[in-house]
DNA sequence: TCTCGCCCATGACATTTGTCATGGGCCACC
DNA sequence: GGTGGCCCATGACAAATGTCATGGGCGAGA
């Protein structure tokens, strides 16, 4: 009896190479593969497969997201997030998603197998360290404004082009900054956006 | 006959599944499987590969540098590099290092067992969008003092602290960056980062 | 020898960033 | 109704960043 996977990275070589690293196990199958994250539900629909491996950052929809679409739309379907990094709030809004497996890419592929055929008995895999950081980590302290002031601190160079992105005040983007630089114990929005973006709070 | 290969990529489970694929071609074998730069060496030098396969983010030293040590201690592997971004700077050091090939993990995987077999028989493949790219780009016209400062301010918050890190004067380190921000056509030094970074210049 | 470019530095100053105070509007909760 | 928190804004001002001028030292190449 074959369990059916998903596959969502926006790296096509990863994705493939991932889809031949599973077939190696007897008793797993992949079933669909995407690039985007929105195309996840709508495989998911299509496909009814029993995991979805989601990577995080992908165009169209972040994983994260994805789970929680999934959530909604094919909740017979549990998710594993697969990522490059394991920041505590990527873990949490995972966990919250309702992600029942977590695993880094550093991980050997062992644990990759390993953590599928536990959610597909019903656990939910975390690794104890990784949620010992979430916990200790607690939640974003971050107002969404101040957040989506980050966010916009991403592209721009300027406070005035991340007052025009949002249609606010110079003054009001400096405020949020600070408020954020604040928050995050940093000395400049460069320094607060990294530790946010460290946290996966954005 | 076997093509002997040796993987190099940090990532745990991506370098695994990247074995499981390459391990789909009849006649492809991989011989060795190192996570970091600085491994990439001995273990050529150990297995004799005929293709070394490297990833440029690498903890210890980076694809494009080990690629360069390998053109003076094992000349008779060749060298594909296998990259998250097609960076025009990174294509331009790799063609400098000796690398035969290049290749994009958004790239479908036949392209890589294509680029390995080409590699094989002499050629030296590159994308041309990318080519084209990179010869647009042109050289990093950043002097080696102001591509140290620039590389320091991604961890640094202050300039009191590149300074402090690279033993300069503040206003010697505010020089270079303002020389750096001019030469990238940027507004402050967090956007001449990410362009010199985009372009792969460091 | 001369020239040029790079490295390094000081100093003056313009501009931008970041801090803080203050206050109005709105909503949820006690 | 009152309170607190979030959103948004203005304004004053301190601190940091970025610009520009200037100049000494050094090495490579003509």
């Amino acid at each position: 009896m074959s369990i059916h996977l998903l596959l969502a990275d926006d790296q096509e070589l990863v994705r493939s190479a991932l889809g031949a690293l599973l077939s190696l196990e007897d008793d797993f199958e992949v079933v669909a593969s995407v690039g985007r994250g929105d195309e996840v539900a709508p495989a998911a629909l299509a496909h009814h497969p029993d995991v979805a491996l989601l990577d995080i950052e992908m165009p169209g929809l972040d994983g994260l997201a994805a789970a929680a679409v999934l959530a909604e739309q094919a909740p017979g379907c549990k998710v594993v997030i697969l990522t490059t990094f394991g920041r505590a709030g990527y873990l949490r809004r995972a966990m919250e998603a309702g992600a029942a497996g977590f695993v880094v890419k550093d991980a050997p592929a062992e644990v990759l197998a390993e953590t599928i055929h536990r959610v597909m008995a019903g656990e939910r895999i975390i690794d104890p360290a990784l949620a010992a950081s979430a916990l200790a980590a607690g939640e974003s302290p971050l107002t969404a404004r101040e957040r989506d002031v980050l966010v916009a601190a991403r592209s721009a160079a300027t406070v005035a082009e991340i007052a025009a992105a949002l249609y606010l005040s110079e003054g009001t983007v400096r405020n949020y900054l600070s408020t954020a630089i604040a928050k995050t114990h940093s000395r400049n929005r460069t320094e607060a956006l990294r530790f946010a973006e460290d946290q996966g709070w954005l």
